[in-house]
DNA sequence: CCCGAAGTGGAATGTTGCTTCCGTATAGCG
DNA sequence: CGCTATACGGAAGCAACATTCCACTTCGGG
């Protein structure tokens, strides 16, 4: 990176850039945004200054995590239903590949934790609005196909994503004792068992 | 009410009292735990103080609202599912029941808007705990009368709680563009779809 | 090795909202 | 009506955080 002054971008700029991000994911993930600029400082091992120079706000930090691990998550629920061959294997991908990341990410996934109005609404929103259209998709595709029985696939996808929160998943896993393969089975279980 | 100096209990207290607890409960509702303890006040029409003297603290007042509508809540699903004539009725009238109650009471039964550890999530835990109990009798009963198909009770309970929330029936509200009844009419077909 | 630009830590500041306190107002009683 | 116990309002105190600021350090270049 060149900079204004035509001087090379420091190195513990840079470190402590990739630092900070690391803890803020780590905090955010695990506490959702209730944790501090101090604690997330204390974590990467800087001090507050340092994070406000790089993000302007606690929201601008937490906006940047958020929408980097919502990012990749869509991502991955792509991929995973592209590769399916048949509407309902790709309901099993997309269930079995949202768990999957919600047992990590808990607190950046879910809708619950985030206040109202506020901060990574958008980002969340814009994941959802993705598996939403995804399932959509799918339930139109596997009636077109026979596999599914009929019903408005816009109110059955509505149904089928309120089920794929990490707050029904801590449910479940925490009910059956299993971890995301598991629930993700019971899960599609029920599901399939409605659609078909 | 006789107080401990022999002397009658004072209109104007009464009063108070009663106002407070409306406006706590109406912000409440509507808003979640969030409102300022000055909001409550101003729109009861009193000052902080006052308040104070009844509820030690705002974490105070605020379980006496949730328990309240808890209680509530838990006792007209109870009535709901004691009157229905079968399984499948005593389903339906719960999921009604719960809807029509998500209508008014948003804030104060959604687990969601209680940051983590909080407040009112005795209560909460204590309801759904409650309607979860009820969906396990409630499925068993219809597995032996041979209605609903055979499948772990208490996971199959645990799914259709996770529909049973204000967040659910806000979104379903928002898509259906109907109120509690059409949401309801909906989710129990796809429930029923999913247990027959 | 020295210089200046840029980055750094953390004390200081500002804000918001809960809680306490106390001078004032009011209800019940004689 | 006057007296006392009690309640009242809302200003003041306090605590938790976000955000700002600046004296001090460190890096890269020459």
């Amino acid at each position: 990176m060149e900079q204004p002054g035509g001087r090379r971008e420091r190195r513990d700029t840079v470190r402590n850039l990739e630092r900070v991000l690391e803890a803020a994911s780590e905090l955010f993930a695990e506490r959702g945004s209730g944790v501090t600029m101090e604690q997330v400082a204390r974590r990467a091992g800087v001090g507050v200054g340092t994070v406000y120079r790089r993000f302007p706000s606690k929201e601008h930090l937490f906006i940047a995590v958020s929408h980097a691990v919502c990012d990749d998550t869509r991502h991955c629920l792509q991929q995973a239903a592209a590769t399916a061959p048949d509407p309902r294997a790709t309901l099993v991908a997309l269930v079995r590949t949202l768990y999957t990341r919600c047992e990590e990410q808990s607190a950046l996934l879910d809708p619950s934790q985030s206040d109202a109005e506020c901060i990574n609404a958008a980002q969340q929103r814009e994941l959802y609005a993705a598996v939403y259209q995804m399932l959509v998709r799918t339930i139109s595709e596997g009636q077109r196909t026979g596999v599914f029985a009929a019903g408005d696939p816009s109110i059955r996808a509505a149904l089928c994503t309120e089920l794929l929160t990490p707050r029904a998943f801590r449910h479940l896993a925490r009910l059956t004792g299993g971890g995301a393969e598991q629930v993700a089975e019971h899960v599609t279980a029920f599901l399939l068992h409605g659609l078909e």
